[in-house]
DNA sequence: TGATATATTGAACATCGTTTGATTTCAAGG
DNA sequence: CCTTGAAATCAAACGATGTTCAATATATCA
């Protein structure tokens, strides 16, 4: 109940627009009660946030990814770029959120951003060989951050005017499948 | 005076250690005299990160760029790691700060980073002709998003164990080389 | 039914950014 | 030197936030 209410809240108004009380109201209960359920709002937004990627991934698992790496990439970046948009403060609320100093993220959130780099992993699998599994992990990571980066700054309203997301996003998958293809040293981190 | 304690407090304490309170204490005045300053304490952050922006680029300006996009890229790089080691807060500071919905970024801000893109322009410079700026700008922005995104979800707590930031890091600059490098489509915005 | 555990409440607390009216400071003019 | 008006500064308050806790209601079960 509390995580479907705030869902509808995030969607409606923010992560911003979040809180405790409104929470409470949405669902007809008072904030007290929403603490015998999650230890503080951070976790609960965690948890929302965790059921949004996993959204995410599986709409990645519907997709075709057996052709080439190039078009799996393509394909992925434009479900990512679809979502976005059409779910923009929900996600946002995914890049947004940070804990307070100190505190570690559960165990559940690295699983489902784990699960949701599988996929890059799987899609970029034509690029390397059966035993570099460390690079491609590692790459798989790094489409990750800069795809992160490129959204972060978007949604902050850090990015100029004539840069703009989508552009960026595609230069970011077309430079690094021109680094795949024609690619003599295909890893470091293996040897 | 405000700007030196919030930095103060920063490097302490942590972005989130910074209070309103606080600076006026630090300073020895009341919250209300910060108000005659800055409009608001969002706007007094983005000022300290500013500062802190404009810093980096002069560090950066000192560097020789002169050699080839590839030693220029990793020099910028390993200042770049260097200095966000060094002052952690700091950086964390201006990857933070998020401002209220609907508040625009000061043109300032624009600015500064504007700057330090155009160091990473002039870094890669030698792998773009003369006529491809939009291009060479569209790739310095994008470094600086993946950049900006590996460390961001490095200070949120957000990259498991195995991934270090200095392996993403590293990896970007050498993914970018090697698509630069051996480099027939050099690009489709400048065309 | 009565006792025990669980769920829920409502009010309070601490902290935050921000506002505002009173008060002090201070320099310029008579 | 005194007055006056503007600017700087203060102290207190406001509203909103996340969180806590004793009191109350509800449910469970012997």
């Amino acid at each position: 109940m509390a995580l479907d209410a705030a869902r509808k809240i995030v969607l409606e108004k923010g992560l911003s627009g979040l809180t405790t009380r409104g929470i409470a109201k949405e669902i007809g209960y008072t904030v007290g009660s929403l603490y015998q359920v999650f230890d503080n709002v951070d976790q609960l937004i965690e948890q929302l946030n965790i059921e949004t990627i996993d959204h995410v991934r599986s709409m990645c698992d519907q997709l075709d990814l057996d052709d080439d790496a190039a078009d799996s990439l393509r394909k992925l970046s434009h479900l990512y770029i679809h979502f976005t948009q059409e779910n923009p403060q929900l996600w946002d609320a995914v890049i947004d959120h940070k804990l307070p100093t100190g505190y570690r993220r559960q165990d559940a959130y690295f699983d489902s951003v784990g699960k949701l780099v599988g996929v890059v992993e799987k899609a970029i699998a034509s690029f390397f060989k059966a035993d570099e599994l460390a690079s491609r992990n590692l790459d798989a990571n790094l489409l990750w951050a800069s795809l992160y980066g490129i959204t972060a700054l978007a949604t902050a309203g850090r990015l100029a005017r004539h840069e703009t997301t989508l552009s960026l996003i595609d230069r970011l998958i077309e430079t690094y499948i021109a680094a795949k293809t024609h690619d003599e040293l295909t890893s470091k981190s293996d040897r």
